[in-house]
DNA sequence: ACAAGGATGACAAGCGATTGCCAAAAATTG
DNA sequence: CAATTTTTGGCAATCGCTTGTCATCCTTGT
């Protein structure tokens, strides 16, 4: 992949000159590491070591480790002693054979590249690793096909799943619902337990801030077609503008890429709009740079309204306006609504629908409407 | 955490009307599916059900699914078609049990909103499902004790680990290396095999790149203390500003986030330099939007060069010099010299460093130097 | 046609935990 | 102080799969 020697051994010296010595000391070092690693028998530690060495039998030490209060106080900290001094680690696959939960939830994105599922992925982790959980990140690469796929393979070694965006159909997502947990993000009308984010209603305070900036012809540049916010962002888009009597366009789709926004945006401008709802903000901001290189001014010539206000929607050029939501909320609501139901022991009343509120936040995209 | 029924029921009504008749029928639905499940008596079919079908002991099961050769191709085939018949899936757990591989590498990022880990984060992903093994994503948070933590907790569930720009001191990576298969990414001097960006030649490329632009006060705006790359960087800086007979200074360390770069810009603009090396564009990025607010004029003013080329690089205000990479194929290559080392069958030539190479990438926040 | 050898597949012993069941010990009660 | 209840901890059976060992069967060579 890279041409070696000689190359490497000019950025060695540039780096760190002993590092090769270095390297052979260390090397050295590990030799003996090993070696004594390999006095111990089994390498890891094993429930059993941790029982001998308490002087009780493995049934209690696992007890202890997890059912505080079914063994005796004392007992108890005898065993964890035990276990600190043998650096003890149970072997989640064998807890995970014998009592059939993971303890580990699937998170399915469409594209782990694009900034607005980052914030859902920070979310669920954190709110996973919380409650103990271990998080499996999946992109399946905006294909309703890898995603049934993983659905189906991870069936055994997940206890549950997210699923950001989903691109399955309704039909394969009621019968992937009724194989397993799972939680949705943005996907409403189906079976499992969902958190939506509301953007309709952000479509409504786009409008309204298009419509007092002066815009009357306004175009909706479309996500993919199989993205059921972008329907429902359409579907919110026709009401209000039919009831706003404004003249409506609407160009798409396009995949929700900066690249795909050079097509977006010339379409966009040869509808005749004076501004734009886009999508999602990574649309936006590939329309952005090629109005800005056709030298169509925004918002002089054009406004533009985003979606989700990821990170870099403040600091484009020119900064975007964008319907914002709490999107790393969304994950960790997801998350604890799928919980809930994987432990309805704690769990309190475990929701079947969650809707994240969102709002308008105004940059630089958007200005009053070009005089005609 | 929203006010829920009123709005619920209103957002309802926008995006589907008969989303809780909807909900109420495929909750019967699932009801159903759920007793039909209930009538096969575990659930999940086992290599015994699958063996069972085709007639063969559960060995032979077993070796027809993962040893091709060593069962007759014709019983194979059978056995397959049990499998997928029943939908087999064999359950990672029992298999990691008894086999003592997980199947699994665990990738350690400080963190996981950081652009520049995305796209490590992605290189990993690709080549690591290429091979069969599940990445399990882990920031560390930028700790140096969360990250030894995950080492350890992780040791049993994990085959392998990737440590990008790893905090831990070169005692506890000789350690953790000792214990564990692991690859670390940015992080040379210690035992463990590595993938360095070779950013030291960037900051060669970017110094004669603002050389030649008439600068000759430069200051190095530097990230985190912990970061290995941050010390390499700040050492090339300082031995190629010597040889060119530069005026420097340095600012920081900054946290390498956005937020951090209105302290960096100001510390920066206070040292009297006209061009800055910055640690990485994030930061940069955010020096970029302080320094637009303070009307110092970029690069009129002050030039900065940014470092990593992330998502948002190209289409921040003004569009970022930096020195770019091949950030993913650094994760690709990092995964392969690891599975190199877990499979020493297959993998060839298990190198001990792979240097990627980088170039400067120049777009519009470097200009000449302001006439004096 | 028979012995040697390789291919094939079954048996059974784990892998490292969890957990139902039960007996011994301790605490409570009358 | 005996009887009863409650704790506490051990035994052993699984969980679902892999793998070493070995018997059987089919090829071959002679």
């Amino acid at each position: 992949m890279t041409s070696d020697c000689q190359k490497l051994s000019s950025v060695l010296q540039l780096w760190d000159k002993s590092l090769v010595v270095e390297g052979l000391r260390q090397m050295r070092n590990t030799q003996t590491m090993a070696e004594l690693q390999l006095q111990s028998p089994g390498k890891q530690p094993t429930i059993r070591d941790v029982a001998e060495l308490a002087g009780v039998a493995t049934s209690t030490v696992s007890r202890a480790l997890t059912k505080p209060g079914r063994v005796n106080h004392v007992t108890r900290e005898r065993i964890e002693e035990a276990a600190a001094k043998l650096n003890y680690i149970p072997s989640s696959q064998a807890r995970g054979l014998s009592s059939g939960r993971t303890q580990t939830v699937a998170v399915l994105v469409p594209d782990i590249t694009n900034p607005f599922y980052f914030d859902i992925i920070r979310g669920t982790q954190h709110q996973l690793k919380a409650a103990g959980y271990t998080q499996l990140l999946v992109d399946t690469e905006e294909s309703a096909e890898m995603e049934a796929d993983a659905l189906q393979k991870m069936r055994r070694s997940a206890d549950g799943f997210i699923l950001a965006a989903s691109r399955l159909t309704d039909e394969q997502l009621t019968e992937a619902a009724a194989q397993q947990p799972l939680v949705t993000i943005n996907r409403a009308p189906a079976i499992a337990p969902t958190v939506v984010i509301d953007t309709p209603s952000a479509i409504i305070q786009a409008l309204e801030h298009l419509v007092s900036l002066g815009h009357t012809r306004i175009c909706f540049v479309g996500g993919p077609a199989t993205s059921w916010s972008n329907a429902k962002r359409w579907q919110a888009f026709q009401v209000e503008t039919k009831e706003r009597e404004l003249t409506t366009s609407r160009v798409g789709p396009f995949a929700p890429k900066t690249t795909s926004g050079a097509a977006a945006a010339d379409a966009a401008v040869h509808t005749g709009a004076t501004a734009c709802i886009v999508f999602n903000d990574l649309l936006a901001i590939g329309m952005l740079q090629r109005l800005r290189e056709r030298g169509i001014r925004v918002p002089e010539d054009m406004s533009i309204v985003g979606c989700d206000d990821i990170f870099g929607a403040d600091f484009c050029n020119p900064p975007l306006t964008t319907m914002a939501s709490p999107i790393e909320q969304a994950g960790r609501v997801a998350v604890s609504m799928l919980l809930s139901r994987l432990n309805p022991q704690y769990g309190g009343t475990s929701r079947r629908l969650a809707v994240m509120p969102t709002h308008l936040t105004v940059r630089a995209s958007t200005g009053p409407a070009p005089e005609r």
